[in-house]
DNA sequence: TATGTTAATGCAAACGTTTGCGCACCCATA
DNA sequence: TATGGGTGCGCAAACGTTTGCATTAACATA
């Protein structure tokens, strides 16, 4: 019995009360006081709960035709729209999902987002947006927040291997849904891409242009991304039969371009030889773009490089980055999905992970072995 | 002593979701019932107003010290948290602000937006965002949906200059600050920053170079910053005793990196000379770096570029871009306090329109006229 | 005519908060 | 002992919905 109020209603009718010059008044502005039920009903010389059926898909068939046509054009030219606290309380229902983003400047996220938004606004969900600076501490207030806000459900881009947090917030029996990154508890539902595949992907494409002194620079090691990729490399190599060397592992402890840049400074400064690297994701690709710079190297010339993520933007840098692409907003849409399978299935098709497929780009930034 | 003769409703029979996440048992609450105001106030053995005038600062003084710290604990203990449905009926207060971004894909949003949420946050209001796509269709809706959320202001980064929302939103009395783009109609508060005064900048810079071919790729001029900008380039022209040529002007529909390479391709089949450009912003840059690359054109060796906005990324790119930077995060913070200034700003300091002040930044896509 | 049956609508009780009002104390003052 | 003014707290209304139940009218059946 999922019953959204869908209500299309043109308000490009009248306006209900244009006051001019009403602009840059200070002070509590007061002004919309809101179209209630009883107003509608008061209009329609009928009781409120017969307006609420009126507009109610599901009770609409209780009042006669004549009745609902007239209360439903009242209803509209008054400009009623439901008031989402007292359906709230009433119903417990919120229709509304809490997303929370570990960094809203990294340009993986926003396809994410966009398929999300999309997904649940098709259903009748509104997401709430919280980014929590990959910081543990604000995230906990988010959640807080956002219960208070009485959200049906949690996406979290945030997760770490380990996360109380989202051990909280399924013990209290709030629906999760955990997107990009996966924790190392597997009870929790998940829509990822597959990590280890895609680095393995990545290293072998640079085996087969015949590198064999591979580094890598490792994103955090507490976040899925940056163990599983890792564990990729490491299986790659070792299917190819090719030594691993530990001083070619340089873990970054962020994300971002300069971790990226700063592990690739690490890794010259090892004095190890290396001819190519498979980058944690784009953003560490960046960063040894530009510390290679600094330091006169070419790409792909002097090294090889793989990025991953495919993020927006990376096809425009010079030399084009060869990278890992994996759909975002299929990512977002389907993790919106399996989230509304958890809150509305009734049971039926029961909601699973999902992990996407990634696929290697090569583009120029990775080069034979000469 | 409160008396409990209504104290059996403790199974309702609702649909209880038996979703497959339910990890243990413990914690302050079972899954799904969340505690109220009551439930304190029961094992507290006090009136439930007693508890909301403890958990309330500024009733909290009309209580007993004993009492209150007594209930506070409990209150802690049993996990209490204000359900805002409750709240929000009661006070009419929702604590919530709706924003609107025309396209989150589009990097210069993302600070604004961290800007914006920081500054929401730390009054205790959330911000729920949406992405319109920058198609007013779908902006409309998303109001709706805002609106019957009950927000209790409105940020668009959406505007257009001639803009029908904007309008009907401020009939309404619903309080709207536009941030980054500006209407004609002025009465509309707005922080952005002077895209007039930016241009000339870019413009000054490309002339003080030598440059005196210089083309312009402007944004869409049914919005603010296009129009603006274009203004501005007239403007830097004429001071310098620069001839126009109308030639030289290409108005792009979007602001994105393909509508800049189009419009470079555009430019180019004209056949009229020029050494440099300024681009409408860093996205139309971009596009033209794409578009000069498939020609075999080197910038800024045969063409400068100057773009606009600074936005994240752009000086990862090959030559690093000169743009004028805006400060991105301040706009969104800015935009946020005027906003809380005008929903319970007591009159004092009614809120103001800020521009703020755009900056130069020479990096490697501008060069002197050979 | 009496009796069900059904369709259409009204009534009122929740849901969880905040808050004006009033009651019962306690303590001081006269 | 009466008066009076605080304190500290409980009571109950109100906010806008949804929804089980009661009520009415109309109509069919016995």
């Amino acid at each position: 019995m999922v019953d959204k109020k869908k209500k299309k209603s043109s308000s490009k009718t009248g306006p209900i009360k244009t006051s001019p010059n009403k602009i840059g008044k200070s002070g509590p502005n007061k002004a919309g006081k809101s179209v209630t039920l009883k107003d509608v009903a008061l209009s329609a010389d009928v009781h409120l709960s017969t307006v609420s059926r009126v507009l109610n898909p599901s009770n609409r068939k209780m009042i006669s035709d004549d009745v609902a046509v007239r209360v439903r054009e009242i209803a509209d030219e008054m400009g009623y729209r439901a008031n989402l606290f007292g359906y709230g309380l009433r119903t417990k229902k919120s229709n509304t999902i809490g997303v929370i983003i570990p960094d809203l400047t990294n340009p993986v996220f926003p396809p994410i987002i966009r398929g999300m938004e999309h997904a649940f606004r098709e259903s009748g969900y509104t997401s709430i947006l919280s980014d929590s600076n990959e910081s543990v501490e604000e995230e906990r207030t988010i959640v807080a927040q956002m219960q208070s806000r009485q959200v049906e459900g949690l996406v979290l881009a945030s997760a770490h291997r380990a996360d109380k947090i989202v051990e909280e917030a399924m013990e209290q029996g709030l629906p999760v849904v955990l997107i990009n990154r996966t924790t190392d508890d597997k009870r929790v539902l998940y829509v990822t891409n597959d990590d280890h595949r895609g680095a393995q992907l990545a290293v072998d494409h640079l085996i087969d242009l015949g590198h064999r002194k591979i580094a890598h620079l490792a994103g955090p090691q507490f976040i899925s991304n940056g163990f599983n990729r890792r564990k990729g490399y490491l299986a790659a190599l070792k299917r190819r039969n090719i030594e691993v060397n530990k001083k070619l592992i340089v873990t970054c402890d962020t994300f971002d371009t300069e971790a990226g840049a700063k592990g690739f400074e690490k890794l010259m400064s090892q004095g190890e030889d290396f001819s190519a690297i498979f980058a944690g994701n784009d953003a560490f690709a960046l960063g040894c773009y530009q510390a290679m710079k600094k330091r006169g190297l070419k790409c792909p010339d002097d090294i090889s490089i793989v990025g991953y993520n495919d993020m927006p933007l990376v096809n425009l840098v010079q030399p084009r980055i060869s990278t890992v692409r994996i759909d975002l907003y299929k990512m977002g849409s389907s993790a919106a999905k399996v989230l509304l399978g958890i809150i509305d299935g009734e049971g039926e098709v029961s909601p699973v992970s999902t992990i996407l497929e990634p696929e290697l780009i090569v583009r120029d930034s990775t080069a034979r072995l000469s």
